[in-house]
DNA sequence: ATGGTCGGGTGCCGA
């Protein structure tokens, strides 16, 4: 079961890449962040036609996040728990049957800049509301996987330039201490695993010809509980997404998983 | 060199 996660920075712009993607990689699980549509705006025939069902938990204009599957979907929930006056679309969960069960997320965390400040502020709170909700999961000690846009460079060498990220809410010392406290709970980072070191990078900025001078960070990540991790048989970054034509200034990141 | 780039809620904001 191959599983993939996607930040594409607003789906209608982005419906030439996704299903060329798709018919390419053959993701069995495509977790989408930033759809940046409202549920009945998103071009699901797209995907229904590729034989993928849909379900999303999106709102008008940004944020919006969506889980594709050519497998059966169960128990889909929509929002994160902890703060019922949240009204930001970051976190939809889903029960994908192969021939067993994975429990998938799509997250997209808060950026959080500037920092220090109210943004901040609600990117730490979320960050704990999410690691509660990861711990219930895990409580259930069946496979689950946590992909998304973390939002988060968890160390020095996910970016090419460290010393440009000093001070940004993406590589703050209490944010990447909040993005441990979720691998200290027992979650595996599929991509460390598989990839590991320096230079491997999941997004670079539209300005100033990043990805051409392969100025990037690594904030996309998928963790595993031990029930998944121990399903795992290779991970890797579709790094080449990037140098489509419009492309996401995110690219897909994907695990296989033993069925 | 005080800009640069995207997508969308627009003629600005978030990233």
């Amino acid at each position: 079961m191959r599983i993939a996660t996607w930040n594409v920075n607003g789906i209608r712009a982005r419906l030439h890449a996704v299903p060329a993607w798709l018919d390419q990689a053959r993701p069995d699980v495509l977790l989408l962040q930033e759809i940046k549509s409202a549920d009945a705006a998103f071009p699901a025939a797209a995907f229904e036609d590729r034989g993928y069902g849909v379900a999303t938990h999106g709102q008008k204009g940004f944020n919006g996040v969506a889980i594709l599957s050519r497998l059966p979907v169960e128990d889909v929930v929509r929002g994160l728990p902890g703060d019922a006056g949240d009204g930001q679309a970051r976190w939809i969960e889903a029960t994908v049957t192969g021939r067993r069960a994975v429990r998938v997320v799509s997250l997209y965390l808060p950026n959080g800049n500037p920092a220090p400040g109210p943004k901040y502020d609600y990117k730490l709170a979320w960050m704990a509301r999410a690691e509660a909700r990861a711990a219930a999961l895990l409580a259930t000690e069946e496979a689950v996987l946590l992909g998304g846009d973390w939002n988060v460079i968890p160390a020095p060498g996910d970016a090419a330039r460290p010393a440009a990220w000093e001070g940004d809410a993406l590589f703050l010392p209490a944010s990447r201490a909040a993005f441990r406290r979720f691998l200290n709970l027992g979650l595996t980072d599929a991509v460390a695993t598989f990839c590991p070191g320096p230079g491997h990078y999941t997004f670079w900025d539209y300005q100033a010809l990043a990805f051409e001078r392969n100025d990037g960070i690594r904030i996309d990540h998928l963790l595993l509980s031990p029930q998944a991790a121990d399903r795992m048989s290779d991970a890797g970054i579709a790094a080449e997404v990037r140098a489509g034509e419009r492309p996401s200034d995110h690219v897909p990141v994907w695990v296989e998983l033993d069925d």
